[in-house]
DNA sequence: ATTGACTGGTAATCTGCGTTACCGTATCAA
DNA sequence: TTGATACGGTAACGCAGATTACCAGTCAAT
């Protein structure tokens, strides 16, 4: 019986990953509003019906599409990151694994549908920055008020300093991605981009010698 | 004659502006797919027959919005913009102004209905984006080139560079402002942060003495 | 003053889509 | 095996909103 019960939980599961995946392409393509149930089922088969009993409302799967795919973006970015000694190989490192996930197509795409919808959704847009780039430059700010205590930096603000930082790092490049005007970054070009824009920054705020 | 014409076009003229300020209202606040003709009409009186008379679609009245504000927006940035003797205050002075804008309720508007629109509409994100930021950066990748001629900074890639001065300008701010979770600097917080944000920006790429 | 063209208003049309009602079918306990 | 329950599918409902047809008032020129 358990046996049973959980392949059928494990089917539920699977449709549940299936219906999100298949509304990922439709939401993040066209837009919550021009978007429709109908499309999301003919990429996968199968009924509305599904979706609403799973979902409850064309909302609530743009919600539960928004937090999953922001989370699964977002987690890897701070809890695997590494502090290496030396200041300058930790900002490096952060920054090519930032870069790697503006570049993403999927990150685009959930930061398209959030901004549009931020009005009509707020606490959605909210939970998205918090947990997003707000999470990772306090991340940054750590290191960063860390290496000030240590005296090999100077800054007055270090949550400031970090987004600063991610600024640099952005540039106007993302804006670029976003607006679907440039090709993505490959891997070199993110690598130099980043030890360029880790260079800028920390002569920006080095300690006068 | 020429007296009764030119009245009647001066009425279409404000009749013209008054739907764009309307139109400006209900789709910046909701988007375009949730913003309505009956909306914009509501605010203003009068009849849909005239939109369709004078833009054809909602679509074509979409466009007229948003290339008219973004024009207006971007031009005094980049055609008021004053060349100092000194690079700091050149650069200081369009720092200020950079972030009056970012700050600006109407800029978040059409930012928002551009990025949610684009994958529609790419002609019209690829004329906002060239009329607007990126032009910004090439007026200011002009005075790095020539700053940097002189000797006083040293940057390999000016156009870069000024994208990545526009990067820590914005920080993580203006992603807050277009999702709506911040209040606005006012003045004297815009001025502080411009003057400390060219300070990270010149000690990062000045020339080693 | 009259005619003719045009601007602007009301109200219908038509489509697309979110949501739900209803029905067949498969699963599981007894 | 059988009855009950719940899941999935089809097809309809209802609404909202873009677009347009048609009508009335208005202004200019003769």
């Amino acid at each position: 019986m358990s046996q049973a019960v959980k392949s059928r939980r494990a089917d539920q599961d699977a449709r549940r990953t299936a219906i999100l995946d298949a509304a990922a392409e439709v939401f993040f393509e066209q837009g919550y509003a021009a978007a429709s149930i109908d499309a999301v089922i003919e990429r996968i088969g199968g009924s509305k019906r599904n979706i609403y009993s799973m979902f409850g409302s064309k909302e609530g799967l743009f919600i539960a599409l928004v937090t999953e795919n922001a989370r699964r973006l977002f987690d890897p970015l701070v809890n695997e990151g590494t502090v290496h000694k030396d200041l300058r190989e930790t900002l490096t490192d952060f920054a090519i694994r930032l870069l790697h996930l503006f570049m993403s197509r999927r990150m685009a795409g959930v930061y398209r549908v959030v901004v549009s919808e931020a009005a009509r959704l707020p606490d959605l847009a909210a939970s998205f920055y918090r947990n997003g780039p707000d999470l990772a430059a306090s991340w940054v700010a750590d290191i960063l008020a860390q290496a000030c205590a240590r005296g090999e930096i100077q800054v007055d603000d270090p949550k400031l300093a970090a987004q600063r930082f991610m600024g640099i790092l952005r540039g106007n490049l993302y804006m670029e991605i976003v607006l679907d005007l440039s090709r993505p970054m490959d891997s070199a070009e993110i690598d130099n981009t980043a030890r360029s824009a880790v260079d800028l920054f920390l002569n920006g705020v080095k300690t006068k010698s």
